[in-house]
DNA sequence: TCTCATATTTAGAATGGTTCTAAACTGTTG
DNA sequence: CAACAGTTTAGAACCATTCTAAATATGAGA
């Protein structure tokens, strides 16, 4: 029987990318990019791997975030201190921030318009220019 | 002799804030606010501290800063997981953010103009839009 | 298919920033 | 000046993340 049928798709996306497709790598790109656009934390995927039948260490789950944000699969966002999060869009975008649960939402990249930005110090060049819009219960 | 002359402005300041002007507090708040605006960490501020002839423990340096922060007197930068940046400028403004040694630059706030925010999701209002322009040497 | 060198995974220890705890101390109020 | 509430403190506890060294899996070549 064919048992790569759905894992196809990931082992290429990986080699592609330098990468190989371990079980592990496969199982969380699996679950990372066959959702549309996501936010998560290294624990929190860590679980969603574990109800979903995968097991694997936290510190892999590490190691492989940090390896797909190498080669650009995911962006890392970080907003508040603690927790880093992993966004699967990779594009130009920007967040709302909910400051009451921690939660992200993505804000299109051509929503936003930022004007003004000054020219960086001597030596320096701008890199990316992020904006959060911070957000509460009202 | 007086030897509160240039405490007075700081304890003043801190009981309109409504935070008993200790030792402590008083001394951090002349290293905070008398030399204009200010990037610092926990781990700066105390080092600062120990430099200065203030014995004090980082714990109190902590519980100054939120404090502090609590009442409006400081303002925290979250940027780069890890640490917690405490800015003195409280009012609107942004931030360079170089990503090689992790310093802060002020941006002053009627610079940059973020046009197009969309309205934040049901139930929720806009507290701040914060920008981060990260540069890196070129 | 078998072997081997190399890449990867892993459990558990280690790290680093921050907060918590409980006890000692200080500032204020009567 | 007594007495209580607010503060400080040392050190333990925490939490997310990284490191370590040893075990394991992968891919290339024979």
């Amino acid at each position: 029987m064919a048992s790569k049928k759905t894992s196809r798709t990931e082992a290429a996306r990986l080699k592609e990318a330098g990468l190989r497709p371990t079980r592990q790598r496969v199982a969380l790109a699996g679950l990372l990019f066959r959702h549309g656009d996501r936010h998560l934390t290294a624990e929190s995927l860590h679980d969603e791997a574990g109800r979903a039948g995968h097991t694997l260490s936290l510190a892999t789950v590490y190691n492989t975030l940090n390896q797909f944000t190498g080669v650009g699969l995911l962006r890392q966002v970080t907003i508040d201190g603690g927790r880093a999060y992993f966004d699967t869009n990779t594009g130009e975008h920007q967040h709302f921030y909910c400051e009451d649960d921690g939660s992200l939402i993505d804000i299109p990249g051509d929503t936003i318009a930022v004007a003004g930005v000054p020219a960086p110090p001597k030596g320096m060049a701008v890199d990316r220019v992020d904006v959060v819009v911070r957000v509460r219960k009202s």
